[in-house]
DNA sequence: TTTATTATGGATATAACAGATCCGTATTAA
DNA sequence: TTAATACGGATCTGTTATATCCATAATAAA
């Protein structure tokens, strides 16, 4: 349970735009060479990307990348779902097995097949929590809280010199 | 990112031990058929919970397994943990290429390379921070907190009638 | 002690997925 | 018209999740 690489690249690359975007149009040549990761590679991301709605694309002569909104309505959340897609972390494989009688046992109850049906599961209830738990933090972050903060320590940096 | 199979069977398995502790020694042969699952590989699952005290085993006739602690000291986090591993959600992958000196260059800071070193990173501080929150919440869920609501729920319902 | 039973661990097979590359095509600005 | 750039399909490789089989070890009961 981790997050891929291509998170870590989009995440990256979109720091990147949000940081250069006085100078719009971010070449993929650009982006590659900072991250280090291959054109080819980086280009499926950017367009998993641009699919959502997250930046804007333009080929063509000085062509390339920018963000489609601003860097603070860009949430990790985002950025997330878009490359790691939207499956619920945790979805119950056997719901029509004889598993769940097991928690409808647990109270000696006569009518055992109603009672933890699936769309009460407690075991989902659980895992749903801690997902939406999850992604609240994650919303609360964005590219720009990340670039403010960098902006925030180097200044700080600065001073001290 | 999402949870594996493996992580299902084990809270369901765990579930099942924690539910019939009365009668001790759950054989391998109830648990699969109660789970829909082949012993073969749910035998497979037990060991890992075995090797990590999750529960104990016993070979022979009527033998099985059981808890090895008390069903309130076993957190989903104690689970998932096992089953999954315990590599953090968010590895960077390339902390030494020119990709974090894009934070140092938000300041304009002469110093380029010292800013947002490894140790401070202000990616990594997100994640990490998403995860403490991931961790903390199922801390606070247990297999007996699971199998209390689903009693509680049942006595509701008896009680309806 | 013997035997039936049960868990253990190694080897292996398969499918799915992540990560990555190549290349022909489409699109745009100069 | 042309050079530059993004796009998307096809493909390749390595790793991991899922799953099965079998030989061995350990244990309780007879
Ligand atoms: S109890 Fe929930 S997770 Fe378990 S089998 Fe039923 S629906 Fe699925
Ligand atoms: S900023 Fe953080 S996540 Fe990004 S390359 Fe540097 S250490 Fe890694």
């Amino acid at each position: 349970m981790q997050f891929s690489k291509s998170t870590d690249y989009a995440l990256h690359a979109l720091l990147h735009l949000g940081h250069s975007d006085r100078r719009n149009n971010v070449g993929i040549k650009e982006l590659s060479a900072r991250l280090s990761v291959s054109e080819s590679y980086l280009s499926k991301i950017m367009s998993k990307l641009r699919q959502d709605g997250i930046v804007r694309a333009v080929p063509g002569v000085n062509g390339g990348y920018e963000l489609a909104r601003p860097a603070e309505q860009i949430t990790f959340l985002d950025v997330i779902q878009v490359i790691e897609g939207r499956q619920q972390l945790f979805e119950c494989s056997n719901s029509n097995s004889q598993q769940h009688q097991l928690l409808a046992e647990a109270g000696a109850v006569p009518s055992e097949q109603e009672c933890p049906k699936k769309s009460g599961c407690l075991v989902e209830k659980v895992m749903d929590g801690a997902e939406q738990n999850l992604h609240r933090y994650l919303r609360e972050h964005t590219i720009q809280s990340v670039l403010d903060e960098a902006f925030k320590r180097c200044n700080h940096e600065v001073n001290k010199k």
